[in-house]
DNA sequence: TCTGGGGTCCTAGGACCC
DNA sequence: TCTGGGGTCCTAGGACCC
């Protein structure tokens, strides 16, 4: 029988801004989406005031203030660090390891040798170890299932079943289970999201309790095969794999809304082209190449009392390429066919579809040589990357990418690079 | 004034094939 | 009453995740 483990890091934005902040400690700090957008992370402080997950952060404001809550604009070099670092950790402690997502990974820990205390005390030792070494706190949840240590992990968080940060429920008796499962909302499940929650609660289905014991087959007719696998891993039949390697995108989008409303077509050339480059720097990283291109513009959707236009193509292209330059020219085409003058534009976007391995590339029938072109364009691409690399993004850009770029997202409260920039080191002051 | 940015998978339906 | 029987591929839309 396998043994997943699930571990989680509490908070963990507003963790990795309090870590280097020691002013911050005890006090509510949230962290904002986006062009200081909405929030999406808040420290316990602010759970406990009742704010809710995803609010727009302009809506709070005067709640904020009254508080003192401190906000952050979102500093993803650093949580994408400090995520790197808590999985470096983990990989000490199994060897199968799967990276759910930047703030939890799912670890394989059936046939390892476990200390005295068995699964519960080996949860434990991650616990300590990522706040000896790194400052974090996180949550462990063991399971025979990938959904049942989702599932523990949400009860280590909530003390429930008498958990301190880990919970393992194979632990527990059946009835033992049975039991926490009818104290916990159906919603809680992996994979249960707000619409299938209403569906079920029309069905009378409320509890994890009444999920876990639901027909299968009736599952699968109302819903679909993936809600009756939730069904099968809710009674401990393992059905999701641990994916270790992680495998090559299938699309890449990058998209953005803008500081400010953008009229302008030469403001949004340079915003697309920005974004495409961006694209196709992700795209060369898992060496592969693009077939088709998307761009789409739209105005501010949460305003309709003003003038509304939304658009987006898709355009195959002759051959597949990762060179920025071609699939600039394609975005940027599209683009000035999409837009129209006269409306205020918040936001676009731009997609790379039908991704193949740059190995087996197709050639043009009617130019394409695969010859020095290529060859040429691969070096230069390559210099390309290692010159943003070294020097940081955006160091080395096409002139369509623009200068000042005013268009650009806010960051209003944006802390330093603490662990990726030198000049962002934090310093201690003696006395 | 101010409302994020990525991804995946599944299903249904239509076009088309023999 | 009966109206062939398989398939594939593509797209759009909807659900989910963080």
């Amino acid at each position: 029988m396998p043994v997943f483990a699930l571990v989680d890091c509490n908070n963990f934005y507003a963790s990795c801004e309090k870590l280097f902040n020691p002013r911050l400690k005890d006090r509510p700090v949230v962290v904002l989406s986006n062009n200081d957008g909405c929030v999406v992370a808040r420290s316990a402080e602010v759970k406990a005031l009742g704010i809710p997950m995803g609010v727009p952060w302009f809506k709070i404001q005067e709640e904020a203030k009254r508080h003192g809550i401190v906000a952050f604009s979102s500093n993803y070099a650093l949580y994408a660090d400090l995520s790197n670092r808590v999985v470096d950790v983990l990989s000490g402690f199994a060897p199968n390891l799967e990276v759910y997502s930047i703030d939890e990974s799912f670890l394989e820990l059936s046939g390892l040798p476990l200390p005295e205390g068995g699964l519960v005390a080996y949860g434990a030792g991650i616990r300590q170890r990522i706040a000896d070494w790194l400052g974090l706190a996180v949550c462990v949840g063991i399971a025979p299932t990938k959904t049942l240590a989702k599932l523990a992990n949400h009860c280590a968080k909530k003390g429930l079943a008498g958990a301190d940060g880990v919970c393992d429920f194979t632990a527990l008796t059946r009835d033992e289970l049975t039991a926490l499962f009818e104290r916990i909302a159906v919603g809680e499940v992996w994979g249960v999201g707000r619409k299938i929650d209403a569906r079920l609660a029309a069905m009378g289905i409320r509890t994890v309790r009444q999920l876990r014991d639901a027909d299968p087959e009736t599952i699968r007719f109302r819903f679909s095969v993936v809600l009756e696998r939730t069904v099968r891993e809710l009674r401990g039949i393992s059905c999701i794999d641990l994916e270790e390697v992680v495998p090559d995108r299938q699309q890449i989008m990058v998209s953005r809304s803008f500081g400010h409303l953008v009229t302008d077509l030469d403001e949004l050339e340079e915003a697309v082209a920005s974004y495409i480059a961006r694209a196709a720097e992700k795209l060369r990283s898992q060496n592969s190449l693009a077939g088709a291109v998307q761009a789409y513009v739209r105005t501010n959707i949460f305003k309709p009392e003003v003038p509304q236009y939304q658009r987006g193509v898709t355009v195959p292209l002759p051959e597949a390429t990762a060179d920025t330059r071609i699939l600039s020219g394609w975005a940027r085409r599209i683009l000035r066919r999409i837009y129209r003058p006269g409306f205020g534009y918040h936001k676009a976007g731009v997609m790379l579809l039908d991704l193949r391995p740059a190995g087996n590339r197709q050639f043009s029938l009617l130019d394409g040589q695969g010859g020095a072109g290529d060859a040429r364009s691969d070096k230069l691409m390559a210099v390309l990357d290692g010159i943003n690399q070294r020097y940081g993004r955006g160091s080395l850009r096409l002139a369509a990418e623009g200068v000042d770029r005013s268009w650009r997202m806010r960051r209003g409260n944006l802390s330093p690079g603490y662990t990726t920039d030198w000049m962002g080191l934090a310093v201690v002051r003696a006395g």
